[in-house]
DNA sequence: CGTGTTATAGTCAAAATGACTACAAGCCAG
DNA sequence: CTGGCTTGTAGTCATTTTGACTATAACACG
């Protein structure tokens, strides 16, 4: 959250708030669940780091604000991906500075940059999500960031949310560039869940619902990733949105 | 929402938004979905029906400010139900007086009053859901009233929200009073789906569902409902809040 | 040219579903 | 006090989905 260069004042009869959106975006990164935090400079938590946002603007919607924030924040033009909101987190002390409510988005799409060129926050990269939220048994990473604000909460909840999703709709689709390969696709639910869904049955699963995947006619696959074996096929999205029913994540452990 | 009797007058250095909250009120009544609307008395939007609801006070978080609303305009003190976000509208254009953005919730009770005594707003009462949102190819009832605002759009997303969670939570337990019997939580279903589940397989999965329902001992049911028939056995509220796999509305038609 | 790696195609028992049919137990008329 | 009506409770059964495997195909590399 930046404070506006052109400060006014503004008045009104009602108790006033400041309106913000927080984004979590997500991405796949080396084959795990990667998150774009920024780096905090001024108090409060200067030094900790935080989800991007910033404040909505008089003509905004949320939503709104949220897609330009993105774009700023990533320093991508155009985002092709998925936003949506999350919830809205209100507690009176969530910013000791002021009253903010904060209405929360998630965010995902495939190979964004470093976010290094053309970023409105200086210090802003991607973290392994498992790295920032100690998951389960496994510690937190060496180096892991302190989250400023109630944003652990916030992308505990983004984390579930895309989680859930993936479970019941063809979200992991705006999480590979197409023309993608099944193997390829099955890395996103298995970054996102932590643990990778069955082989056999992913196909089954994913093959079998109308619409999910588009088979290509792409004469050959080209080179693969990089490690030597039978290439695959490539696909593009279909039109379908929901996953009915639903894949279910496998137990944990 | 009401405009509070103590004007004064606050300032600050970001766009101030006022910050509502509004809520979709569910029960059923005479076997249908009915939701607790208020009439609006001042412009805009005179005449015009409205979710209950009001602003966010500045020691409270959302959540609270609602379930505190929900108490003032039920006249209702001890809420025994369930209520949470549903999601957060911000529209510039939503309220022609000023910006706001509202922080909607969904809430649901068995057996709640008709909401004259005690309650806060004035002309406040109970509407069948499908006399308010013509749902389908059905017209809306003779008497529909209009919602003001965006309450339209609020009110399909609360009625989707609950639909959904029927299917794969426990929540219609919140909308009977204890003991029930299968038959009233059957009733829930049909009532909240527009369309009943066949009577013998939902049987087999509440009964089958780990937690879902208590079996009471209550040596007899007593007089049922009043139609002659076998009466039916008593049950309590279970443990369990999720049904995995989901129990699924039937497909409409 | 063989070997390791990765993708693709099955198989099979167990579980859940959806659509029914039969039986039981009160209430109400006559 | 008897017989029918209404409503709840118990099953059946074919079909669909799952979850857990095993086998085969296709390519890269040394």
């Amino acid at each position: 959250m930046s404070t506006p260069e052109n400060r006014r004042t503004y008045t009104s009869e009602h108790p006033p708030f400041a309106v913000t959106v927080d984004l979590a975006v997500f991405t796949i990164r080396d084959g795990a669940l990667a998150v774009l935090l920024v780096e905090r400079g001024a108090e409060p938590y200067a030094g900790s780091w935080a989800l991007p946002g910033g404040f909505v603007e008089p003509d905004e919607d949320a939503e709104t604000a949220a897609w330009r924030e993105l774009r700023e924040e990533t320093g991508v033009d155009r985002f092709e991906g998925h936003l949506e909101q999350l919830r809205t987190y209100s507690a009176p002390d969530r910013d000791p500075r002021m009253r903010v409510v904060s209405v929360a988005h998630v965010a995902f799409a495939p190979d964004l940059p470093e976010p290094s060129a053309g970023s409105d926050a200086a210090g802003a990269r991607w973290w392994a999500v498992d790295d920032v939220l100690p998951g389960q048994a496994d510690q937190a990473g060496p180096d892991a960031p302190v989250l400023a604000f109630d944003h652990a909460e916030i992308l505990t909840d983004a984390r579930e949310r895309i989680r859930a999703k993936l479970e019941y709709t063809t979200l992991a689709l705006d999480f590979v560039a197409e023309p993608f390969t099944l193997p390829e696709l099955r890395r996103v639910y298995t970054a996102v869940w932590g643990t990778p869904p069955d082989l056999g049955n992913f196909r089954r699963k994913v093959l079998g619902t109308d619409g999910f995947v588009v088979a290509t006619d792409d004469p050959r696959p080209g080179s693969p990733g990089g490690a030597g074996g039978r290439p695959a096929l490539l696909y593009r999205r279909g039109t379908a949105t929901e996953v009915q029913p639903p894949m279910l994540r496998p137990a944990l452990g």
